[in-house]
RNA sequence: GCGAAAGUAGCUCAGCUGGUAGAGCGCGACCUUGCCAAGGUCGAGGUCGCGGGUUCGAACCCCGUCUUUCGCUCCA
C-alpha cells in the first residue's frame, strides 16, 4: 500500500476553483487582490455551516436571538469601539533592512531604554511628544522625532528610514448623493457593534433577562496590510458574532464555558480534535481582560478560526458616553443579602467565528487524497470527505446505463426525493466516473438504479467515505439518507 | 512595501541556440458499455497576462506594467 500523496494548499485552492467552490474575484480583469467569490458549491456549504451556527446559537440557547444589523453605521460608532483611534497604527520602514516597524513601538521602544537608564522623565517627555504628534496626525514630524532620537534599525543599524505613513484599518465611503453634502462613514470592520447599539432595542423589546446573547451573522471589512493564504484573510469576510451579555464579576465563568461550547461546535461540524487547540492571547486588544482563538491546523500552520474574548462593559460603556443614552440594565434578582443587583452596565463575553474561515478549514480537512485498489489497479482517489449535512448535494442518482427504461426509473427516484433533499441527475458516461465526480464535490450518497431494481424496487447505495455499496428498497431511501444528512446529527453534538 | 518565483487550451503542464502552438485530462456529438476517472470515431477550444522595444521574424531576448504564489514586516 504506498502513501497518500501529500496535499498543499495550491491543490486545495486549485480545486476549489475547479469544482465550483471558490473563485478569485473578478478573475476575467485580472482578479482584485484578496477578494474571493463562492461558486455554486462553495455557496451551499457556506449556507449550510452558517445555517449550523444559526442554529447553535438561537434554536439550541432559548436566551440568545439574533439580529440583522446595517453595514453602514454611524461614524461614532466606531469613535466608542476605538477602531477610529485604536487601529490607525503609524508605519515607518528601513530603506536599508527593508524592514518595517510601527513608529509608535519604536519611539516607545526608546523611552523604556530611557527609564531603564534612570532618566524617567525624560523617557515621559519623548512619550508626551510623540502622543502629541500622532494626535495631531503629524507624521513628517513623528519621522523626524525618531531621527532626532537617533532611533536605529536593529537589523541595518541605520536611520535610513522612510516617511511614516498610516495603515487605515477601515475601508471609508460617502453617504449622501450630493458630493459636497455627503458625509463620510466607514463599512463596518466588524459585526459586533451592531449588536451593542441594538442591545437596548433587543432586551426591551424581546424582554431579555440577564444573561443573554444576541447572535448575528454579516460582512464586515478590513484593510489587511498583506493578503495571503487564500480565504484565510480577506479584505471582504463574513463574521459570525454572538455577544453574551452578563452581570459584571460572572464574565470569566461564562467566557469559560463559552470556550468549551465553541470548541465542541467546531468537532461537531467534523474538524478533528487535534488539528485544534486553544491559543490564550497574553496580550490583551484595548477592550477585553481575557481571550483565547480557536486555532484549527491548515496546511500553512496553526491558525485561529474563532476568537472568545471576555469585552467587559467597554463597548457599552462607551456608547453610552458618547450617544449620551444610557445602556444600563437593570437586574430585579436578588443578590446574597436578599436586595436586587439594581442598574449595572453588563459585561460581555463575545464568541467571534470567521464564517470563511471555517469554510476554509472544514474544506481543507475535507479535501483528501488517497490510494484505493490493490496491486497494478491501484489508483489514486481525490475525495471531499464532509460532514453530510454540510455537503452541496445529499445525493446522487444514476441509471446504470442509458437505455431499458432505467433513466425513466432513476427519475422517478430523484422526483420523489428531490423535495427533501437536493439531489443531482446524471445518465452521461461510465457509473465509475459519475461516482468520482461526486466524490470531488462531497456528496455522500450515489444512488444506482439497475435492472434488478426494476424487478423488485432495490436500488444500491454507495458510500463516498468507504466507496461501499449496499443494496435497499426504494421506500428506506429517506429515512436512511435523512438520518445521515441531518442537522440534528450536528446539534446533538454539541 | 521589500525580496524571490511564476503567468501558454476549462485544468495540469511541455514548447531546444528566436522560424506563425502541443500533450494528457476535461468538454460536445455519435457508437459501444451490467458498478468505481471504460473503449472507439469525430469535433469545439489559444491574439502564449497586458503594453512597448530589438529583429526579416518573438511564447522565447530587452524594458515597463498588471496579477498570482512564497518569504519578511503587520495582524483587532
Amino acid at each position: 500500500m504506498s502513501q497518500a500523496p501529500a496535499t498543499s494548499l495550491q491543490d486545495i485552492v486549485s480545486h476549489a476553483k475547479e469544482y465550483g467552490f471558490v473563485f478569485p474575484s473578478s478573475e476575467i480583469y485580472d482578479g482584485l487582490q484578496a477578494v474571493y467569490d463562492y461558486g455554486q458549491n462553495g455557496v451551499e456549504l457556506k449556507n449550510n455551516l452558517k445555517n449550523m451556527w444559526w442554529k447553535a446559537m438561537t434554536q439550541l440557547n432559548d436566551n440568545i436571538v439574533g439580529i440583522d444589523a446595517a453595514i453602514f453605521m454611524h461614524p461614532l460608532t466606531w469613535k466608542a469601539s476605538g477602531h477610529v483611534d485604536g487601529f490607525n497604527d503609524p508605519m515607518i520602514d528601513n530603506k536599508d533592512s527593508k524592514k518595517r516597524y510601527r513608529a509608535d513601538q519604536l519611539l516607545e521602544g526608546k523611552a523604556e531604554q530611557y527609564a531603564a537608564e534612570g532618566q524617567a522623565e525624560k523617557a515621559q517627555e519623548l512619550l508626551n511628544e510623540m502622543g502629541r504628534l500622532l494626535g495631531d496626525n503629524n507624521l513628517e514630524a513623528v519621522r523626524e522625532l525618531i531621527i532626532a532620537e537617533g532611533i536605529k534599525c536593529p537589523i541595518s543599524g541605520t536611520s535610513n528610514w522612510t516617511e511614516v505613513r498610516q495603515f487605515n484599518l477601515m475601508f471609508s465611503t460617502q453617504v449622501g448623493s450630493v458630493a459636497e453634502d455627503s458625509n463620510l462613514i466607514y463599512l463596518r470592520p466588524e459585526t459586533a457593534q451592531g449588536i451593542f447599539v441594538n442591545f437596548l432595542n433587543v432586551q426591551k423589546s424581546g424582554r431579555m433577562k440577564i444573561p443573554f446573547g444576541i447572535a448575528q451573522i454579516g460582512k464586515a471589512f478590513r484593510n489587511e496590510i498583506v493578503a495571503r493564504q487564500f480565504t484565510f484573510r480577506m479584505r471582504e469576510f463574513e463574521q459570525m458574532e454572538m455577544q453574551f451579555f452578563v452581570r459584571p464579576g460572572t464574565e470569566m465563568a461564562w467566557y469559560e464555558q463559552w470556550r468549551d461550547t465553541r470548541l465542541k461546535f467546531h468537532q461537531a461540524v467534523g474538524l478533528p480534535t487535534e488539528k485544534l487547540k486553544f491559543h490564550i492571547h497574553e496580550k490583551l486588544a484595548h477592550y477585553a481582560n481575557a481571550a483565547v482563538d480557536i486555532e484549527y491546523q491548515f496546511p500553512f500552520g496553526f491558525r485561529e478560526i474563532e476568537g472568545i474574548h471576555s469585552r467587559t462593559d467597554f463597548d457599552l460603556k462607551n456608547h453610552q458616553e458618547l450617544s449620551k443614552k444610557k445602556q444600563q440594565y437593570f437586574d430585579n434578582d436578588l443578590d446574597e443579602n436578599g436586595k436586587p443587583f439594581g442598574n449595572y452596565i453588563p459585561y460581555v463575553v463575545e464568541t467571534s467565528v470567521g464564517a470563511d474561515r471555517l469554510f476554509l478549514a472544514v474544506f481543507c480537512n475535507a479535501f483528501t487524497k488517497e490510494m484505493v485498489g490493490e496491486g497494478e489497479n491501484q489508483k489514486e482517489r481525490t475525495v471531499l470527505k464532509l460532514h453530510p449535512a454540510l455537503a452541496p448535494f445529499k445525493a446522487a442518482i444514476f441509471p446504470l446505463v442509458k437505455k431499458d427504461g432505467l433513466p425513466e426509473k432513476a427519475r422517478e427516484i430523484e422526483k420523489a426525493l428531490k423535495t427533501e433533499f437536493r439531489v443531482f441527475y446524471e445518465e452521461r458516461d461510465a457509473i465509475g466516473k459519475r461516482y468520482t465526480r461526486q466524490d470531488l464535490i462531497g456528496t455522500p450518497f450515489c444512488i444506482a438504479v439497475d435492472y434488478q431494481t426494476l424487478e423488485d424496487n432495490t436500488v444500491t447505495i454507495r458510500h463516498r467515505d468507504s466507496m461501499e455499496q449496499e443494496r435497499v428498497h426504494i421506500s428506506e431511501l429517506k429515512a436512511k439518507i435523512g438520518y445521515a444528512v441531518s442537522e440534528q446529527r450536528i446539534l446533538e453534538a454539541i
